[in-house]
DNA sequence: GACAAATAATTGCATGAGCAACTATAATGC
DNA sequence: GCATTATAGTTGCTCATGCAATTATTTGTC
């Protein structure tokens, strides 16, 4: 309910496929797709790492001791947790992860990332790195994104 | 190589995964995965169309004409011409669309919106309208929806 | 005008992810 | 303390999607 006239809105029961929201929301997803079909496929490329390996290693590299349990996992990625589940069999498989029993609570895993784990992260984050030269900071200057983070941060609130 | 200086960036061999841009484009990452997950939740239960369904029929209804090759319904989703094939089979089972000879070119097919169709989106648009209202409108002013499409364009841009 | 290269769409195949059901463990209520 | 409920994680199943190969048609070149 927010500025409809200073906006110049349209009322919804006419033609809200042009709305400026509308507008905005399609704009979010392509923009998302494009940036990281074009990031996932130079992952790919240059270190044979899918797009989902590299956001969960990224997560465990975040976390306080280098570890997450599955839920957290699944919390930060999006994911469902049978999908992480299969998710981690793989990285664990690849010797990048390895689960560790969780002594307070067995029923709960703790997924912490291995030392292959880090190097193959490195690796990816330069890669990552010159991918954000190319397609961030040629587009957007250091206040635009930090703007755009603050903007993104809002949207993303849970309330 | 922009403001470095200014923005207190850490050098990328230290530690990028607390890099500033590193930081944005995994916001991005996540807030697209949240919004578009529960919209597509509420999508599905409203009105039993999967949001895949949505981008193609709003993609359509902005069309000149209502109708659009299957190559331009691919680039415009970003989705694979094969997935897009796919996907379009299951829209006009449905109904919701139609496929057309183009008679200038053999090899092309056009993809029109059919009145059940334009039924459906009418019925989803109302839906989405009430999301972007909830996670949308009340989370940023039209100000910084505007800046916001305005930040997102420039980093969508292709070059 | 014929042949080569490019383009549009479809298909086979493999795979990654979600949902719902299930098992195991922990927390809560009486 | 025991029964109920909630939580953590895994598994069976289904399905949507990407990739590469294929077919049909058009465009460009000589």
């Amino acid at each position: 309910m927010d500025c409809y006239a200073g906006c110049m809105e349209q009322v919804s029961t006419v033609c809200p496929s042009s709305d400026e929201r509308v507008a905005l929301f399609a704009l979010l997803l392509d923009t998302n797709a494009r940036l990281s079909r074009s990031f996932a496929l130079r992952l790919e490329e240059n270190c044979a790492m899918p797009l989902a390996w590299f956001e969960v290693l990224l997560q465990l590299r975040r976390a306080p001791e280098g570890r997450l349990r599955m839920n957290q996992i699944a919390e930060a990625i999006v994911h469902s947790t049978g999908g992480t589940t299969r998710l981690i069999d793989r990285l664990e498989r690849a010797g990048l992860v390895a689960r560790e029993l969780c002594p307070t609570d067995r029923r709960a895993i703790y997924v912490a990332i291995t030392t292959p784990g880090n190097v193959q992260l490195d690796e990816a984050l330069r890669v990552h790195m010159d991918y954000l030269e190319e397609h961030v900071s040629s587009r957007l200057t250091c206040d635009e994104r930090s703007a755009l983070a603050g903007l993104l941060s809002k949207l993303n609130e849970s309330r």
